[in-house]
DNA sequence: CGAACGCTTGACACTCTTCAAGACATGTGG
DNA sequence: CCACATGTCTTGAAGAGTGTCAAGCGTTCG
């Protein structure tokens, strides 16, 4: 039934009904009419890891909501050297409307999967409908906020700090309800060097901080890319972060 | 008539008809009649330099266009280092509606004249003006760019780089038509603690690098504060753009 | 005039980058 | 199965760029 050409045989994804993403993405905002407007619209799209869903100045074919997977948005310095803007992970919002030229590269970090629209299509439905609208600028505020507070993070911390910072943000992603004290599990899903153009080091810095982290206990590898939490509270120390005090979440 | 209680007597300022930052502001996206209603809404609020609006977790009164003068949004960090997010120049939107809580520090940075409203009539106004509201979104959507940007800039520029990118930012911003080649002056309107804030410097080494500017020739000390700058395209090199390349606006 | 403030300049320490070599894992072809 | 190549990661040593601490200058204001 209406397979995109680019669509092969997968398993189907989840029908709005069923889709656990609409909790938390921009679809929440769209009521049970709407919901199946943008059922008819939507196009799923599959990425493998690694794939350049779109350079910096190109037009974007779609745009929506990241099922699952992790992509980057990055820009190429001068020099070469590489800067990740921002992480999308499940439910958040890839694109954005009326400004279909993206700014930045977009990558797959992983495997993903994107529930995504025409963008002339999405941005009739956005006119269309206020929930989908309200939703959409709250996300894009969140976004902002986001991106500030990881502003703070890059300008004034030290390595330490950032791969502390880094490491508590994946955790509390990664886990429901990380308790304080019981002991959890991270997958940091990036690369050394993905992770130091992530948190503007060199990847030398990053091995040999990680190292250090692991030496003092604070995590336990698992493999290189997974590591044990056994005290979630002591490595918020290490990110010299006050308490519970702003982690971001991008 | 109708002098808000927070309105000295001091000059009026600008119809909506004869105001020119109506150009860039929100009400750009407002029609004719829509701006008679705005007329009726605003609340003029004029700060003296170096006020606070609103601290970090505290509500806004008001929000709305900077007319003119600079705010800065800031936090502070756990050991008292202060990092601004974001500068507010005449045209920008200081705060965000349905998100009354602000996250960060908001001051002056001089004398600052805000065309404001009630967050709860703004976002009435928004909610039935498409043309604002598509504006409003716009906006938004550029000042995450421009947050994005910036990130890029602090991240990975040396100090002499990072200064020279905002004189480059300021430059443009104050210059209609600052043709390369032609000389033209930019007033930083920032004490060196405020840069540094900015760019996560120490004031010492923004003192020392635009002495250095200054000693190439890149710019010309007029006051501490006001430089003319002969040559804007040898600044932008002295800031590691690539050519025209994206110079952020925040 | 003295005090306060913003700014400049110097000397030194320290973090991080740079350059370089080697360890470890994985894959390929003989 | 080995030899070999490749990519990712670790580790080491030296150097550049900033931060830190400290002193001094210039202006403004009471």
């Amino acid at each position: 039934m209406s397979a995109d050409s680019k669509n092969q045989q997968y398993d189907a994804l989840p029908h709005c009904a069923d889709c656990m993403i609409r909790v938390t993405g921009v679809c929440s905002g769209a009521t049970a009419v709407d919901l199946r407007a943008l059922e008819q619209a939507k196009v799923y799209r599959r990425f493998g890891p690694g794939e350049t869903i779109a350079l910096a100045g190109s037009r974007m074919t779609h745009i929506g909501t990241v099922m699952s997977g992790v992509c980057t948005l990055a820009r190429t310095q001068g020099r070469g050297t590489r800067q990740i803007v921002g992480l999308l992970q499940p439910g958040d919002f890839l694109g954005r409307p009326w400004r279909t030229i993206s700014p930045f590269d977009v990558e797959t970090a992983t495997a993903v999967e994107l529930c995504g629209f025409r963008p002339a299509v999405f941005e009739g439905l956005l006119d269309r409908m206020d929930g989908l609208r309200r939703r959409m600028m709250e996300m894009m505020l969140d976004e902002l906020d986001a991106a500030r507070s990881w502003l703070t993070i890059l300008a004034r911390k030290t390595a330490r700090e950032k791969l502390a910072s880094l490491l508590v943000n994946m955790t509390l992603r990664q886990n429901t309800a990380p308790l304080r004290g019981k002991p959890c599990r991270v997958d940091i899903m990036l690369s050394r060097e993905q992770i130091a153009d992530l948190l503007s080091m060199t990847f030398e810095t990053v091995s040999r901080q990680l190292t250090s982290l692991a030496r003092e206990g604070l995590i336990l590898p698992v493999t290189r890319r997974v590591f044990d939490v056994p005290d979630l509270h002591a490595l918020m120390q290490a990110s010299g972060e006050d308490a519970d005090g702003g982690f971001f979440h991008v």
